[in-house]
DNA sequence: CTGAAAGCGCTTACAG
DNA sequence: CTGAAAGCGCTTACAG
């Protein structure tokens, strides 16, 4: 039962040629070195009949390359993430690659610990949504020549490929439009984050106020802490909507803070409506499904995860040095 | 500035040892191998300054072992399978493996090139949420004594690890709490695929509409084919609502069965009430949302992967071969 | 047109 | 208490 896989060791014996013979008739290069096409197709045959595979663990020492891409993520299991992860994995796959996944939970120590690892697993590639504090570690990465490319999160510090969204101008707009329907106490509900992706919405939430001669009221905006169970962040936001019973729109930089939003209306009996304005960020079935529908900020995560892997791929095609890209793609604001 | 990576060699040398010792020294054999106590910590500082981490690719090459466990799954981003993928990732990672996984979407042929692949990675053990026709792939595997765990979908024919849910049950009970309620005119929307966990829903309410002396009526169950746009399923509910005024109730065989069922209800203005109620399948953010609240038959997933965890550790923990076991566990009415 | 041999970085049976 | 050496399954520079 327990059939041992065969070596090219045993294919080299059957077809009566050395192992090299074999090498480079597996790996397409027989012809490049004259190999006699008698034996090509003998030793072909004998492949295809025993069903031979080369064995990527000998292959990967051999070569020093895997065809593995690593994705390191906050959360594998975050809608966002897992249709980047899914998209990404079909793109790689088509190129012969596999994606090794694993999840950060926001622990620069864990980021360490995962790069160490897929380094020595020799992963090819990395596509990294990266946390505060993992810039010596990519940047160690980029010193050995890896492909690196981030996303989700921009690290200022760090010369690196990166795919994001335009933030700010996503938030601006979303605000712009609340303010032009003359809605007048605008809050915004984020997180207490102090990256790139988060202070952006911010800004575009204070810019938009400013450009339509709005105050920026210090007490509408409200900074869930990270990590925090949703329902403290219900009631906070139940807080904020009673405390201040002018607020007549909300947005929210996040898809979690705006389904615990929609928990904390619901739980209030609350309804969102022309005197309540919703923007929710990241789109979903939640927000189409709810009555009223909830118009929300759409990142396209298509375009996303197919720039993240053209840049992946245009490193790994290359072994000159690539120069860095920072691509950054527009937010869709879908109005309902 | 391309620092390349320390070898035990280059341990070895440093320390002015054999590359055994250092061998023995890493993987925690020092002390059964009496390697006197000042080499140990001569060694072990030198690992540390330089950071030498073994080269994992070697190892694997040189014992058979990867340490690393393939998931296979129809979608990684459907949110059952991510929310699996996720605990999964998490407990594995704990005990020192790592998660690499792809995708079927549903096709035998992908399954086996999958299998394959994952082969010649000499992946160490397999979790599959099987699609039909990878029997010979998944007993081609356990023949090799590699470790392997179904999930969601059982595949009768083999002799495998399975992990489910008892789906006769739940589609039992929740079209018993429709019946006990009075709704007279019970539909099922399902797909039109024949494997068992779909079959068994289809039972579950069949024998439930038995024990109620409700007719079972051909026209009032659905089975939408397996794939189709969800546009086009929407209008086939939207038939089916308009066409059969006489339903008074829904269970939805599947998660986004539930979703598209919803969106056909909303753009039919038709609600949900005592008139017309509905339970969902898998529990989810936008059952809890809606207006008004949906019931759902929730999947106990951390249980789920618990177990499907627990049974990979218990093989790979062993030489000897292991009974297999068939889980099934309950789901849960969540009423609303 | 084809092959012998070195070497990728480890682990481990064997020897002393 | 420690080390020399074989071998895991490949690829490839070199030789003929």
């Amino acid at each position: 039962m327990s059939t041992k896989a065969y070596s090219i060791k045993d294919i080299a014996q059957k077809a009566n040629v050395s192992i090299t013979t074999v090498s480079f008739i597996i790996n397409g290069k027989a012809v490049e070195k004259n190999i006699s096409t008698a034996v090509i197709k003998r030793v072909e045959e004998i492949v295809k009949a025993v069903g031979y595979k080369p064995n990527q663990v000998a292959r990967s020492l051999r070569t020093g390359s895997s065809k593995i891409i690593a994705l390191i993520v906050e959360d594998i299991s975050n809608p966002f993430f897992a249709s980047i992860a899914r998209l990404v994995e079909e793109k790689a796959y088509k190129r012969g690659y596999k994606i090794i996944y694993s999840s950060t939970e926001n622990f620069p120590e864990k980021m360490t610990e995962l790069i160490n690892l897929f380094k020595s697993m020799q992963v090819d590639a990395y596509i990294i949504s990266p946390v505060q504090g993992a810039e010596k570690d990519i940047q160690s990465l980029m010193n050995e020549r890896k492909p690196v490319v981030l996303f989700d999160r921009y690290l200022p510090s760090l010369a690196a490929n990166y795919v994001g969204v335009d933030h700010f101008k996503a938030s601006y707009d979303a605000t712009t439009h609340f303010a032009s329907t003359y809605q007048k106490h605008i809050a915004l509900v984020t997180i207490d984050l102090e990256v790139q992706q988060i202070t952006d919405r911010q800004e575009g939430y204070k810019k938009a106020l400013l450009a339509f001669d709005l105050p920026f009221r210090e007490h509408l905006v409200l900074k869930v802490p990270f990590n925090q169970q949703k329902e403290e962040t219900v009631e906070q936001l139940v807080g904020l909507f009673k405390e201040h019973k002018e607020i007549d729109a909300v947005l929210f930089a996040t898809n979690y803070l705006a389904i615990s939003g929609l928990s904390a209306l619901k739980k209030m009996d609350k309804l969102v409506n022309d005197n309540f304005k919703v923007i929710a960020y990241d789109d979903g079935e939640v927000f189409k499904l709810h009555s009223p529908q909830i118009s929300a900020v759409e990142q396209p995560v298509e375009e996303i995860a197919e720039k993240i892997v053209s840049l992946i791929f245009k490193q790994l095609n290359t072994t000159e040095v690539v120069a860095k890209e920072q691509v950054v793609l527009p937010a869709k604001l879908i109005l309902r």
